[in-house]
Parts: C-alpha cells; sequence; structure tokens
RNA sequence: GGGCUCGUGGUCUAGUGGCUAUGACCCCUCCCUUACACGGAGGUAGUCGCCGGUUCGAGUCCGGCCGAGCCCACCA
C-alpha cells in the first residue's frame, strides 16, 4: 500500500473500472429485486459541466448510491435536454450559422450532430470524472427521433382528450426574436422612461391619464378607475375621447386600478401588460393590436404605421407635446420585463398559438401534489403558490426552428386540424405528407404544415416517459414507471416538476413518482448567486483537478437537502483531510489485519464492545437518514464516529494489544481484529455513497478478497444489529476515553510529549472500573494506577470519578 | 407586494424543550508518540439577530420586528 493517497492515479482508475465492469447497469432482466427507478434531471449541454451541474448531481447520486447498496436494482438513466432556444443559439454560434437561413430538417440535424459529436462525449466523461453512477447506456436526448416521437404522441393523446386547443390569443412576445415566450424565458431590466400626463376628453373636459406608453393609445379600449374612488365616480357610464386618435372608449370601474399611482385613472390597451390582458377578459373588451410581431406599429397607428416602438412613443408625445395635449411628464425608473435572451422589452401579441388547457384542474393540480412525498416537505408550498397563482392555459408553440415539430396540418379553407398517424411518427410536417390527401371535413386538397414547433417544457416534461420507454421488456417498464424519485433543484419547481405532474396526470391520471428529493443551490462563498454576469462562477473541473472529485463531492454532501449553501474553499481542505485520515488509519488496520480470515472471537473486550456499539448507532443513524434523503446527516453522523471514536480513540487504545499481543489472550487479540475489520469496512462502506473514488481504492486493496464483491457500491449496506448496542459498555469505554483524555491534557499543559510516563491516581467512588484498567495503563501511558480513597483531585465527567494525574 | 428558507464564537456550520451549545477554518501553546507533521494533544473565542409570550425550563415552541438569500407577482 503506498504511503499516500494519490486521487490523480486512483480516481481516473475506478472511473474507467466501473465502466469497463459494468458495475451501474441496470439489469432488465431482474424481475425480482425492488426497482429504485430516477427521473434524472436532462441537463442542457453548452460545453463543460458547471458547479451547479456538479453538486446537484453529486447530491442525486449520493441517494442513488445508498439505494444501490441496499442491493435494490437501479434504473438511472442519463438524458440531455438540447432541445430550444439555448442549444439553437449555441450552434448558431458555434457554426456560424443561421437557423433562418435553412430548413428546419437540416438546421435540426446539424445541431443534433454537433451535440452529440462536439460536446456529449466531453460532457458525459465530465459527469463520469464526477463519479456519477448512471447507466449511461440508457440515454435519450429531448430533441432525438425517440424523444420527438413520445413528444408528438403526448400532443395527440391530449387532443383527443379535448386538452389542447389553437386559439387567437394575446401571448408573451419578443419583437426581435418573433417569437412568443414563457414566463420563464423572461427577466426584469431597469430602465429609465416617463410619466407621462395626458389628456382624454370627457364632454368636452380634460381628464388626466398618466401612462409610460403612450404608443398604446390607438389600441385604447377603456378607461379604469377604482370603484371607491370618489373623484372618479362621476364619470360612471361616460366615455372619453382618446387624445390624437379621436375615438371613444368606455369609462368603467375596476378594482385592479390603483387610485394611488399616477393619477388613479388609468387606460387600458390591448396588451400593454398582464393586467391589460385580465381586464380585456373580465369585461369582455374588444382586442386592438397596435404592434406587429416584428415590433412595428400596425395599420391602427394611422400615420405612425410602420414605425417601430421607441420611435412611435417619441413620435406620439411630440404631437401630443404640440397640440397641448401633454400636460406634465415626469422621468422615471422601473422594471420591466425584457426577454433574458436578446434584452428586448417583451410585448403582448395577438397570434395563433396551441395551448395546454388546464386552467380546470387548479384543484386537482393540489391534491396531485398532496399524493406525492416531498423531501424537504417545505418545497410542497412552492408549488402549490404556483398553482395558486395560475392564470392562464400551457402556451406550447414557439416560433423558433429548433424543437419538436407539432404533427399537425391544416386545412388551407376551413382551418381544420389534421394530426399525424401515430404510426409514422415522428414527422415532420414541413417535409412530411399529412396522412391525408384531402381534408376530411370540406374535401379540400391544399393541406398547410403547422410551422410552429412545441416548447422544450413540453417534451422535458415527459423525461419519465422518455427514459422508460427505452427499456423493451414490457413487464419491467410496468415496475418503473411511475418511479421512485425525482431529484432536482428548487429552482424549478414550478416548472419542470409541475410540468410532468400536470402530463402524467393527463395521461394516464398517476403521478409521475413517489417522491421528490428537491435539492438548494450552490451559491458564492459570501450566499449570493453565482452568475456569469458577475463573474464569481466557480469551474468544478478546477476543483477537482486541484483537489479531487470525492473532495467536491463531500462539499455537496455538506449542505442539507434543500438548502443552498455558500461555496466554502476549506471544506475541500477538511475533505482531503478526511480522505488522508482515512488512507492512514487504513493503511494502520491493514497491516495488522494481515491474513486476518474474518474470525469471530468468543468474547469481545469491553472497549471492543464499546466501539461496536457506538458503531451500530452510527449505522442506525445514517441509514435512517439515507432513508429520509438526508444525506449530509448521514456523512456528519459516520464522519464523528470515524475521527473521534475510531481514529482519536480506539486506534490509540488498541494499539497495545495489537503490538503487544503476547500480553494478551489469543480471543483479546482476535477479538481486536474483529472489531478492526468491521468498523472500518462499515465506515468506508457509509462514507461510499459520498466519496466514492477512496472508498472503492480502499474495498479494492484489502477487503475485496474476504467480501467478493466487485465493487464497494455493490457491497451491502450496513445491517443495523441492536444485538451488538451495549449501553453499559458505552459507559464504561466513554469513561476510559475521559480519564485518557486527562492524562494527555496534563501532558500537553506540562509540554511533555505524550508519551511521556504518568501516575493516576483514581477515586472510583465505587465503581466497577477494573475492565478499562489495562487499557488505560496503555493508552495513557500509566505506569501505575492507584486507587486512593477520598481523593479530591479532577472530576471525569459524567462520572462521580475523581482522577490525579501526575509525573 | 406575496411566498419559502435562513440569521448560533472573526468565518462556515450541527443542534425542533432539559446536564457546562456541535464540529470545522482561523489564532495561540505544546508534542517529530512504531497509521498519519497532508499529523497529534491542548487552549482562546459565542448575551444562539432584536423584543415580547408559553413553560418548572427555549438556540429549540408561539407572536411581532429587523436583516439576508431565493422564487413569484407587480412594474398604468
Amino acid at each position: 500500500m503506498a504511503d499516500n493517497y494519490d486521487p490523480k492515479v486512483s480516481e481516473p482508475k475506478w472511473k474507467k473500472y466501473w465502466q469497463e465492469k459494468e458495475i451501474f447497469k441496470f439489469n432488465e432482466k431482474d424481475l425480482k429485486s425492488e426497482v429504485f427507478s430516477i427521473d434524472t434531471p436532462p441537463p442542457t449541454i453548452s460545453g463543460r459541466i458547471h458547479i451547479g451541474h456538479s453538486f446537484s448531481y453529486s447530491q442525486q447520486d449520493f441517494i442513488v448510491r445508498y439505494q444501490r447498496m441496499k442491493g435494490k436494482n437501479i434504473f438511472y438513466p442519463f438524458g440531455t435536454d438540447n432541445n430550444g432556444v439555448a442549444t439553437e443559439r449555441l450552434i448558431e454560434k458555434m457554426k456560424g450559422i443561421r437557423a433562418k437561413d435553412m430548413d428546419r430538417d437540416k438546421f435540426v440535424k446539424i445541431c443534433l450532430e454537433t451535440v452529440q459529436k462536439e460536446l456529449m462525449p466531453q460532457y458525459v466523461d465530465d459527469m463520469k470524472t464526477l463519479g456519477l453512477s448512471c447507466d449511461f447506456t440508457i440515454f435519450y436526448d429531448t430533441i432525438d427521433k425517440h424523444s420527438m416521437k413520445i413528444s408528438q404522441k403526448s400532443f395527440i393523446d391530449l387532443y383527443h382528450k379535448k386538452r389542447e386547443y389553437r386559439k387567437d390569443a394575446p401571448t408573451m412576445w419578443c419583437p426581435t426574436c418573433e417569437t412568443g415566450i414563457s414566463q420563464v424565458e423572461c427577466e426584469d431590466k431597469e430602465m429609465d422612461s416617463f410619466f407621462n400626463d395626458i389628456v382624454f376628453k370627457v364632454d368636452g373636459k380634460n381628464l388626466l391619464i398618466a401612462t409610460t406608453r403612450p404608443e398604446l393609445l390607438p389600441a385604447c379600449v377603456a378607461i379604469f378607475y377604482h370603484p371607491d374612488d370618489e373623484r372618479y365616480k362621476k364619470y360612471k357610464g361616460k366615455k372619453a375621447k382618446v387624445p390624437l386618435f379621436n375615438f371613444e372608449v368606455p369609462i368603467l370601474a375596476d378594482e385592479r386600478a390603483d387610485p394611488e399611482k399616477g393619477t388613479g385613472i388609468v387606460m387600458c390597451c390591448t396588451f400593454g401588460d398582464q393586467t391589460d390582458m385580465e381586464w380585456q377578459k373580465a369585461h369582455n373588451l374588444p382586442i386592438k393590436m397596435a404592434i406587429s410581431t416584428a415590433g412595428k406599429m400596425t395599420e391602427l397607428a394611422g400615420k405612425y404605421q410602420g414605425m417601430a416602438i421607441k420611435e412611435a412613443r417619441k413620435a406620439i408625445i411630440e404631437d401630443m407635446r404640440e397640440q397641448g395635449l401633454l400636460l406634465n411628464q415626469k422621468p422615471i425608473r422601473h422594471a420591466v420585463n425584457v426577454h433574458e435572451r436578446c434584452g428586448t422589452e417583451v410585448e403582448f401579441i395577438k397570434s395563433k398559438q396551441w395551448f395546454i388547457k388546464y386552467l380546470d384542474l387548479k384543484n386537482d393540480m393540489l391534491k396531485w401534489a398532496e399524493a406525492l412525498n416531498w423531501y424537504p416537505k417545505h418545497m410542497k408550498v412552492r408549488y402549490d403558490n404556483w398553482v395558486k397563482g395560475l392564470q392562464w392555459d400551457w402556451l406550447i408553440s414557439r416560433q423558433r426552428f429548433f424543437g419538436v415539430p407539432f404533427p399537425v396540418w391544416y386545412c388551407k379553407k376551413c382551418d381544420e386540424v389534421i394530426l399525424a398517424d401515430e404510426k409514422d411518427l415522428p414527422v415532420d410536417p414541413l417535409k412530411d405528407k399529412a396522412p391525408v390527401k384531402e381534408c376530411p371535413k370540406c374535401k379540400c386538397k391544399e393541406l398547410i404544415p403547422e410551422r410552429d414547433v412545441m416548447d422544450t417544457w413540453a417534451t422535458s416534461s415527459l423525461t419519465p416517459r422518455l427514459s422508460t420507454e427505452l427499456v423493451k421488456n414490457e413487464k419491467m417498464r410496468k415496475r418503473l414507471y411511475p418511479m421512485s424519485l425525482r431529484p432536482q433543484a428548487h429552482d424549478i419547481i414550478t416548472f419542470w416538476l409541475f410540468n410532468t405532474v400536470v402530463k402524467s396526470r393527463l395521461h394516464d391520471d398517476i403521478n409521475p413518482w413517489k417522491d421528490v428529493a428537491i435539492s438548494g443551490h450552490i451559491q458564492d462563498p459570501h450566499g449570493k448567486k453565482m452568475s456569469k454576469s458577475k463573474g464569481n462562477v466557480i469551474a468544478p473541473l478546477e476543483i477537482m483537478n486541484k483537489y479531487s472529485a470525492d473532495a467536491l463531492r463531500f462539499l455537496a454532501g455538506t449542505s442539507k437537502l434543500g438548502d443552498d449553501m455558500p461555496f466554502q474553499e476549506k471544506e475541500l481542505v477538511t475533505a482531503t483531510k478526511t480522505m488522508t485520515k482515512m488512507w492512514n488509519a487504513s493503511k494502520f488496520v491493514f497491516m495488522h489485519l494481515e491474513g486476518y480470515n474474518g474470525a469471530k472471537p468468543k468474547k469481545f473486550t469491553l472497549v471492543d464492545r464499546w466501539l461496536l456499539s457506538k458503531m451500530q448507532k452510527t449505522v442506525k443513524e445514517s441509514t435512517e437518514s439515507f432513508e429520509v434523503y438526508e444525506y449530509s446527516k448521514a456523512k456528519s453522523a459516520v464522519d464523528l464516529f470515524f475521527w473521534r471514536n475510531f481514529c482519536d480513540n480506539y486506534l490509540e487504545i488498541v494499539k497495545d494489544r495489537l503490538y503487544n499481543s503476547a500480553k494478551y489472550s489469543e480471543d483479546e487479540v482476535l477479538s481486536a481484529k474483529y472489531t478492526l475489520y468491521h468498523a472500518l469496512l462499515n465506515v468506508i462502506k457509509i462514507f461510499a455513497p459520498v466519496m466514492v473514488f477512496i472508498t472503492e481504492d480502499l474495498y479494492q486493496t484489502y477487503f475485496k478478497k474476504l467480501e467478493k464483491k466487485e465493487s464497494i457500491h455493490v457491497t451491502e449496506w450496513p445491517m443495523y444489529d441492536s444485538k451488538q448496542v451495549d449501553e453499559d459498555a458505552e459507559k464504561l469505554g466513554d469513561t476510559l476515553v475521559e480519564i485518557a483524555s486527562i492524562a494527555r491534557k496534563f501532558k500537553s499543559q506540562n509540554g511533555k510529549s505524550l508519551k511521556e510516563e504518568v501516575k493516576i491516581e483514581l477515586d472510583t467512588k465505587g465503581f466497577d472500573i477494573e475492565a478499562i484498567i489495562e487499557d488505560l495503563r496503555a493508552v495513557a501511558k500509566a505506569k501505575d494506577v492507584l486507587f486512593v480513597e477520598g481523593l479530591e483531585a479532577e472530576k471525569v465527567p459524567g462520572t462521580e470519578i475523581q482522577v490525579k494525574v501526575s509525573f
């Protein structure tokens, strides 16, 4: 055994070993063992693994490795989510091409090839370097043919279930990218603007209204005031004339109008913002579009038609100023919604979009969440709040190029929807022919393909299907779904988790999983979110290179499930120290266990019973913690046992029996060996889910020849044995440790080496401590241990015993 | 504005009612002892955010306040 542990040598070695020996392979034929199936989060590949991934994937891997050691048949697939705008942009940049300039089919092909050939191999290798124990042969990409087929099938199924509709509706829209976008794609941006007090006329008299967006005047459909606002009650039922455009709109009361804001009266334009849409719906107002999909003023805007939004705003303000319709202008700074990709202000544009109808299911959605086991529990609240706040059906269409196409054609004449035949899936309507030659309704022969693609979430919400349907064996597939566990971070509860539940419920009326384990985020050292723009991002590969993958995993294992954690470099140092300690302690143990054949002693010595009892409690605690996905508690339990009980005390105490075994009986020596063997084996087993490489190294070095399993990661998890719990032995053993500690302190404070011999005087106050005297003599290097009645010196903590140490 | 989480020695952290509050990093002292100087033995350091309440007893439960982080909403 080498003097020092070198992760640079060991980690690549075991990484390769696991792949070659297929240690993590899912056994499709094993229909007996309990299955544990994981709905692994599919990352979007944009380069090398990043720190957030390294954390959340480590944490889910702890759980999986524990379950594997519990003897379960592990279904742990690895998928990727390269379907969507992020990948589209990445490929455009990498290849210097524009999606717009080519057929969708061709662009998708380039994307797939680039991702799979140039990015994926490196990324998957990064995951293996981190020690992820997925079965990487169970692989899907949310944009591959397999996924497309399932996604399109899902669409067709929901259409038949009358859960989908296509509607001309206002949607969030980016005029630069010319696509509908969803809430997730938006972000807030602070911008300078003006509050303009402009003049509407009611019965020829002025009515002042404040607005930041005068360019929307041509789309004005109503004026609102708060029903309790005394100032404006008199306008009830009247009409106001819109400045410059000179048409009339009704003046209405609605509680959403804030009397405190601006002049307390507000114009509603379809559509300036979310509230405008709500008003339109609630008061059944007409829809007027002043802005086109390209972000230009429409014909409604009269002389301003064709102008860009900001250009029109300026022109309209100028004109109003000239005509005395602008009474006041106040600069403000406010947050506006922008598209995160390009920073363009989000507009609401009416266009034909596909929706999944689910707003009517809010009560059911809450019940669905009830039926899931949430770890930690409080994360469910986020789901509930999201559901309660839902106001719109699920918009799933995107006017993009890269994505899963809708399997749909329309009749040019009557707009009838023609779905693809399921046996033809996956289809690309832009390339493939419709399953019928003519419209079944009006017999029109001209069928138009749908150009839009589905939003990423429409497909990624099917991951339980995407992965389990890779399994051919029908019987096994039934055992896999619903899946055992969805591990994911808390930021996408309202998207990925929620959407997956919705899809599974709409299709099969069951939850997609039994448990959900929500992990937190890694933050920068000051508790701030890591982001490229802040420049506080830490690269996991550098960490693994500087320390080790095990150290990085150790750090990931210190944060409590669900908690965010600031990145602490010193924790990596602690991890490295722990690994060094494990290596050295093992070196010592293996040296003394040479030739040991696993034999059990007739009788255990007191100190051995003390250690075994503590060990059983550690096994119990870490097992119970892992059962509820609290890997950090499991880790700290074994950490404490290893450092304090095993290294600091037991090894020191047992040395005498090992080095001077002639002084002891054969059975006493055997007792020590048995205890060393099992305590250390259990320690590395319990550490194994977190520190996967060094534990494997130690297992292969010594334990394998007796334990026989190919890898520590497929050995049996330690079984809690209450028969080894011995409270009396623990108490007496603790007393021994306390007295030894007093002796050490005495030496230390007197500037002496710990090997310095001392004299120990004791008044046991009637306690029988005979069983520990020999060990005490050995560990404290006490030449004399004397019993003195009536001694008043130092009290041994936890007892009445008095002790005095001298040279 | 709403929600969730958190607020413990200089720093990070354990701890869901009960003996002198856990561990780590830092700092100081001592020790090269046959697993480990990539170490060991000790030590200094905390009014457990603030106020009030429940209780024989609260870091731990309840209420209020203050602060931080994240998510969501608003943004005329």
